[in-house]
RNA sequence: GGAGGGGUUCCCGAGUGGCCAAAGGGGGCAGACUGUAAAUCUGCUGGCUCAGCCUUCGGUGGUUCGAAUCCACCCCCCUCCA
């Protein structure tokens, strides 16, 4: 686990070369066929030092969540503990990892034509009107929601519609949490203007490796807009703002590098809560010391 | 050389005598996070021995009980005329 530009896949990487692992992708955009150069996705070469799992698995014009990673992911482990190997969990969508070791309530699937009511409900009268709404029908999951976090209003709203019960009252039954053993390893950044060069740096790298054309490409498909989970993925959806003409080159590569540090902040958060005893500083471990560590945890267990 | 506009807290940008440590936005920092999560949202953001005090609105001086706001001079930037 780590946040982005961290150096989750060296790292994978090398882990790969030592032990009999196969790779899990724990990563909300990596998932998807044609995204590669913004989502910083491994080559080829280095995808084949180890079979992996997760990546380019859908179209950008579908839909993905927590819920089918966990589903997904849980058969991985199944299977690949059953070929004799270890599957190595790789990625930095937290909330991937916390579903599947936490489990997620059973609770009804994305709707896109209720989503869309609501969405033109809120339109005419506002996410704080919204979420009043909402006090009505579950006051609980109303108090644990701010008036102005529209999307989870929404899907509030959208599971209530859905199934006649309050998100809420769902969310008490009991949750099916993984019973794997895992032995995180994370990547901290202690240096956090060091990881903010980084993150601009790596940024530029794939201005100049075509990732306007990337997105160019994808653009010219009918069937991808702005509002897709694909396209709000970080840099994605500056690239798409710039091609559209509503933000300069320069705006654009400023926006991309801060929404991509404002990524990372958001996944330490998560990574704090962690235990910290595999925890190594992303700009000086030694790779010696993770083996160590994993030969270790292995032997322990 | 002449005419005009402007220099505000990390950045942009309001503010034209007290209610101003100074609107708003950006950035930054911290946090939340149950089928969109690379998403969505919340809080804080000059300093301190913190119900008060100190430093800040280009610089220096002045007017005033009181100035980011008024006056004088100086420095710098932009536009136009020469």
């Amino acid at each position: 686990m780590g946040a982005t530009a961290t150096g989750k896949t060296e790292l994978a990487v090398e882990i790969a070369k030592r032990f009999p692992v196969e790779i899990i992708s724990v990563d909300s955009a990596l998932i998807y066929r044609g995204m590669n150069i913004g989502t910083a996705k491994p080559g080829t070469d280095i995808l084949a030092l180890a079979p992996h799992h997760l990546i380019d698995i859908i179209d950008p014009a579908e839909h993905y969540s927590a819920w089918n990673f966990v589903e997904d992911s849980n058969r991985l482990i199944e299977e690949i503990t059953s070929r004799g190997k270890i599957p190595l969990l790789v990625g930095g969508s937290m909330m991937y990892y916390h579903a599947l070791e936490n489990g997620l309530n059973k609770l009804p699937v994305a709707d896109a034509r209720l989503r869309a009511s609501l969405s033109r409900q809120a339109g005419e009268i506002g996410w704080p009107a919204m979420h009043e709404k909402l006090t009505a029908i579950d006051p609980l999951s109303a108090s644990r929601i701010k008036p102005g976090d529209s999307q989870r209003i929404q899907r509030a709203l959208e599971v209530f519609e859905a199934s006649g019960q309050p998100l809420s009252s769902l969310q008490q039954l009991k949750s099916t949490a993984s019973k794997h053993l895992a032995l995180k390893i994370i990547l901290h950044a202690k240096d956090r203007a060091a990881l903010h060069a980084r993150i601009e740096q790596r940024f530029l790298a794939m201005i100049e490796q075509g990732f306007i054309d990337e997105v160019s490409s994808l653009k010219l498909r009918s069937d991808l807009n702005l509002s897709l989970p694909s396209m709000r993925c970080v840099g994605y959806r500056q690239v798409w703002q710039f091609l559209e003409g509503n933000l300069s080159r320069d705006e654009m590569i400023y926006k991309a590098i801060v929404a991509t540090r404002q990524l990372a902040k958001r996944q330490m958060t998560w990574l704090r809560r962690q235990p910290q005893d595999f925890a190594f500083d992303c700009l000086a471990y030694r790779n010696d010391a993770i083996f160590e560590s994993i030969n270790k945890a292995f032997s322990d267990r």
